[in-house]
DNA sequence: CCATATAGTCAATCAGGTTGTCTAACATGT
DNA sequence: ACATGTTAGACAACCTGATTGACTATATGG
């Protein structure tokens, strides 16, 4: 018993691989052409998806106001990772959409990830690395992303 | 090969898990009389330590600049988990330390975490349990904190 | 046709981070 | 002993990303 692991390690672990992910992928998404994308970026592009979303939409998805999508969307339509559209179908709804930039974002981010999970799988074998997948999947709900993440680690 | 999950359900879960542990340590915090305390307070606490810290100390424990981390510790000494006290070898320095209610928090998260790793192990079987963690190990870098999530993470 | 609901924007505010500057106190070398 | 350099903390100005509230324009449905 005195041999289990204290249950802090675990968070902590759990945070600092995430971490080392998400640092490694921006590191080589620099050197791909993409130095200006951060974490959260990746997340937001995903949930904008191939389809393309409105900021009310947005916000629901990322749990945050619809103003606040919508000033990251701003942020997005600067860095050239978004553009916004009107819907011909209803004229107050205005979609934004990714660009071929945002899309190869998109794409070459995919990439680096199973890039990395290979690494991951030298590390540890594939079927540990399976069985930690199949792990998490069990500890985790489903379908949900919860992107609030920054405000919901930081609020004091 | 193709059974292989895609590299950036990893992160995803990761990252998933993380919240699932901290939002029911809160959730159980709550219920034992620590509504106001949030994600980072825990970590902020547990890199002041039992022997207390400095303002310039743990700006660099947490990856930010002495003047954060003075603001952190002000918003911490209003919800009465720290206090200053100075330091009488040296007059300049302000030593922060857990009140004793800072000090309930933090026996009570360790209590929780470890109530929530045996919950866990009940889940997956103690053996699954660890093998996660020794995998976690060896793909995290080990001693370091970087409690600078938030902003890292945010930072648009 | 009018009442209500929705999409987006603007404005004010707040929280937490940054840098720069300043003062007080320690530390050191001549 | 003292002049110099360094360190701790506080204060101010500013930036970013979030919030709520108010407002306009456009749909939608009775």
């Amino acid at each position: 018993m005195s041999s289990d692991a204290p249950g802090f390690e675990l968070p902590l672990r759990l945070l600092l691989a995430f971490r080392v992910l998400i640092d490694e992928l921006h590191d080589e998404l620099a050197r791909q052409g993409h130095p200006d994308l951060r974490p959260m970026h990746g997340f937001v592009m995903q949930a904008i998806g191939p389809r393309g979303t409105t900021a009310v939409e947005l916000g629901r998805m990322l749990g945050v106001s619809k103003q606040a999508a919508g000033k990251t969307i701003d942020t997005l339509e600067r860095l050239g990772y978004v553009e916004r559209t009107t819907d011909s179908h209803d004229t107050r709804r205005k979609i934004t959409r990714l660009t071929p930039y945002g899309m190869d974002a998109l794409t070459r981010s995919a990439r680096i990830f199973d890039d990395l999970r290979a690494r991951w799988a030298d590390e540890l074998g594939e079927d540990r690395l399976h069985a930690l997948e199949a792990d998490l999947r069990r500890l985790t709900p489903d379908g949900l992303w919860r992107l609030d993440t920054p405000g919901w680690f930081g609020s004091l």
